[in-house]
DNA sequence: GAGCCTATCTGTCTAGGACAAACAAGGATC
DNA sequence: GATCCTTGTTTGTCCTAGACAGATAGGCTC
């Protein structure tokens, strides 16, 4: 690939507080793997404050994905860029975290045609011919099954060919903002045209530090088509007003979704308050792909999107018998 | 008020992290407001790590809004919660960051009947309520109106309902997720309805730090109605990413959006960044409420979201001038 | 008033040290 | 061979305290 900024030289390079904005690693973190491991090695600036090259910032995006996949800092973060390259290519479950809850391997095709069209389409930079496979999917698959079992697999594809260099930024952007349109058209047509709603009354909402959404779009998708009552807060809502809204909107259930993204320590602790604060009669509901999300006391795991039916029937039994 | 935590004895106290999380100020901030205020005083564990109880962080909160209403912090950190109070009860703007550029005093009604439907509705935390009311306003305003005139009005509303403790902040996400819905869907169906793309070709997104995404909804809005092929890539786009799309997807202008969250350093170093990255043939148009936003070189300032469809006509004259 | 200039304010960065929680590996037991 | 416990290592987060650049306020001059 030719530098297109040849003409304005090189990218520039980024301040400590914009490379924790942009690979989600802390500032200490950042400090201290330079002195443990030699790596980053930013340069200084004229006040002596770190600078990091562009080529570092890709390889620290490089070390997250596969941190989050299981492997050791001690043992990568060291290690050069293209052998990191290879333990991204064969990041299909090389070390992972020895097997621990056993049903883990939900099969998701990284590669199938569909995903196929929407690389491509993101390639050519065709936000119109993304957006009609997109709704075409829909169509095909119902949206329970664009929700369910569709769309995971190609957010996971998209973010795959982004981690591995073959996705700028920007072409993650565009797939994000055009899902996130089609999806929400048709959950604004379910509500339009749903039938009455039934318990359980679903809140559904992400913690602060994660601001993917589309894991929650799926979600309320997956909720509305079981005819819940669902009310969305968006992402990012803090703890306390998560509680506060529990309890003003009467909700049975509060669904919350974990990208990647977001770090499994404040994963954990962000639950842990959550559950301490919200009403003890309302269930907590977790879902998603971050890593570090494990059976923690109070909360139900969610294990994918297409068995969120499932959870809601149990919900409504158990509900049931207890009237 | 009664604590409506009283049920579970008393609310247990925070770790820094769980602060910084809650309120959104940074750790740094806090150990120095500690250092030079003396406030917060928080309590310390076993391992001398600090403890905040659950009233100091009630005051962190108050001292957050106060702080973002143009209050100094070394003015305010201090004060015990009681003055705290009256001060965000007098919160209709007294300190209020002296008035800067002449023409600011777009008049927006802070209290129609409208806002006053809005905000009654996030007081019963009725979201169907709150839907319907919005989408009748965008079939009886049309989209250009609700998303150009009535819109911001609204959002304005419940801002400043926010900011004088009227609301609480998971009202506040509740008013961005429905409207955020009701106006997505309409652009979803003017782009499906509507006639042949013309020029410019617009790429919309919001630079890194700027999380809202309505003001940039809305002008999706306000651009497709003009007949413009847009793109949107959503909110926090990097320059350099921001630049590469704008290649990629060849486009004509670039819009970008500033709510006032955005520090009014980061928007300037970002516009002149951009301005130095993008193609030179390609316009820069910003806009927003965000009160740094003077004039830049080289960068468009639109004057307010009803002004697009004037901006767009100019642009197609000048375009048609030089061929 | 409008513009400029200086002094204060304020957030973020720097450094290295410490420690608890998470983890891997080895050893003992069933 | 599988499970449990113990030990040693890894690792992220917190701590202190100092420095400084950029923003703001207040006084000055025009």
């Amino acid at each position: 690939m030719t530098d297109i900024f040849s003409s304005s030289d090189l990218p520039p390079p980024m301040s400590i507080a914009a490379v924790e904005r942009d690979c989600g690693i802390p500032k200490d973190t950042l400090r201290i793997w330079e002195r443990r491991y030699g790596f980053p090695a930013p340069l200084r600036d004229a006040n002596d404050e770190r600078l990091y090259p562009a080529d570092q910032v890709a390889r620290l995006r490089l070390l997250r994905r596969l941190i989050a996949a299981g492997h050791r800092p001690g043992k990568v973060v060291a290690l050069p860029a293209d052998e990191l390259l290879d333990l991204i290519r064969g990041l299909e479950r090389p070390p992972a975290r020895r097997a621990r809850a056993g049903a883990d391997s939900a099969v998701i095709p990284e590669r199938s045609a569909d995903a196929a069209e929407v690389l491509g389409a993101l390639a050519a930079h065709d936000a119109e011919r993304l957006r009609s496979h997109l709704a075409g999917l829909l169509l095909r698959e119902g949206l329970g099954g664009f929700a369910g079992r569709v769309g995971p697999g190609l957010i996971h594809a998209v973010g795959a060919a982004w981690a591995r260099g073959a996705l700028e930024i920007h072409q993650e952007h565009l797939f994000t903002d055009q899902f996130t349109g089609v999806l929400r058209n048709a959950i604004g047509a379910v509500a339009a045209t749903g039938g009455p709603q039934m318990p359980p009354r679903v809140l559904l909402t992400t913690l602060p530090g994660e601001p993917h959404g589309l894991g929650l779009l799926m979600a309320e998708a997956m909720f509305a088509l079981e005819g819940c009552a669902c009310v969305s807060l968006g992402v990012q809502t803090p703890v306390r007003d998560i509680a506060l809204a529990a309890r003003a909107h009467r909700a049975d259930v509060l669904a919350l979704s974990f990208s990647e993204a977001i770090g499994a320590g404040l994963a954990r602790a962000g639950l842990a308050d959550l559950r301490a604060l919200a009403p003890a009669d309302t269930e907590i509901w977790a879902g998603g792909a971050c890593p570090g999300l494990r059976d923690q006391p109070g909360v139900h795991r969610l294990r994918d999107l297409a068995g969120i039916a499932g959870d809601v029937a149990r919900w409504r039994q158990s509900a049931a018998a207890q009237n």
